[in-house]
DNA sequence: TATTGTTATACTCTATAACTATA
DNA sequence: TATAGTTATAGAGTATAACAATA
C-alpha cells in the first residue's frame, strides 16, 4: 500500500508538472500557489505548515514568486513580526490554472471508479495522514 | 483527493524517516535500498526507473552507499556498459530494517479499516499511477 | 524571554549537456 | 550511431544554527 502510495504520488506530480510546464514554476512554487489559491492570506509559518516546508525553505520560494509579481509580502495587523503572503491579480490567475489542472486530472482518473472505491481511498489516506 | 494523496505521502515519509533516523540515510538512499531489498541485482537504469530518479542523480546516491559498504557495483554479464548494483551483507541487513519499518507502519495505520476501504484505495492509487 | 521571519552554511536532489566505454 | 553510466555545472530543496525585529 505505502509503495503504491509513493508511486501514485510520483506519477501524479509528473503529469501535473508536465501539464503546467508553461507556467515555468518549480514543484515548491506550484505547491505554494496552489495552497494560496483560495485567496486568503497566510503567514509564512501557516503556509509552511500547509505545504510541508520550513520557513527557511519558503523564504527562497517566496522570493522568486514575489520577484515574478505573483505574491506580495505585507504586514499582518496585530503582529508586526508576521509576514502576510497575499496573491496578486497575476497570482490569482496563475493559482486558478493550477487548481483547474488538479481538478481535471482528478476527474479524469476517478471517472471509471465506483464511489465506494473513492470513499475507501479517502479513509485510507486520512488514516495515513494521522 | 490529490491533495489528500500528497498530504498522506508527506506524513508517511515523515514518520518513516523519523523511525529510521538511526540509519543516517537520506530519503533517496532509503528509497534505493528499499527497492533493492529483494536481493535481486539491478542496473543503474533499472533502479532509476523504479525509484523515479535519473542515472545522473543515482550516481551520487550510489557513491555514498558504496562508500558505506552497503552496495557494490559490478559488471553485468553480456553487456560491459551496464553496472549491476548488488546489496552487500550489511546492505541486506539495512534493507531488511527499512522493509520492516514500512510493513509495520502499514499494518498500524490500516488496522482499524475495513478490507473494502483498503481495496478501494488500491484501485484509486493504481488508477492514478496510470 | 519567546516568537517570526531572514540570513548563512553545508549538503542533497534535480536537470541539461558533455564525455567515456562499450555495443 | 546508439546506449550505459559518469562527470560538470547550475539551480533548487533541506536542515541547523545564528540573527534582527517584535511580542
Amino acid at each position: 500500500m505505502i509503495l503504491e502510495l509513493q508511486r501514485a504520488t510520483h506519477a501524479t506530480l509528473q503529469v501535473l508538472s508536465a501539464r503546467l510546464v508553461d507556467l515555468d514554476l518549480t514543484p515548491s512554487e506550484l505547491n505554494a500557489l496552489g495552497n494560496l489559491a483560495d485567496g486568503t492570506g497566510r503567514t509564512v509559518s501557516e503556509l509552511g505548515a500547509a505545504v510541508g516546508s520550513r520557513p527557511t525553505t519558503l523564504t527562497g520560494v517566496l522570493d522568486r514568486l514575489e520577484r515574478r509579481g505573483l505574491i506580495t509580502r505585507g504586514a499582518r495587523p496585530g503582529d508586526r513580526r508576521a509576514v502576510l503572503i497575499t496573491l496578486t491579480d497575476d497570482g490569482v490567475a496563475t493559482a486558478a490554472v493550477i487548481t483547474r489542472a488538479i481538478a481535471d486530472l482528478e476527474a479524469e482518473t476517478l471517472a471509471g471508479l465506483p464511489a465506494s472505491a473513492v470513499e475507501g481511498a479517502l479513509a485510507v489516506l486520512r488514516a495515513l495522514t494521522r
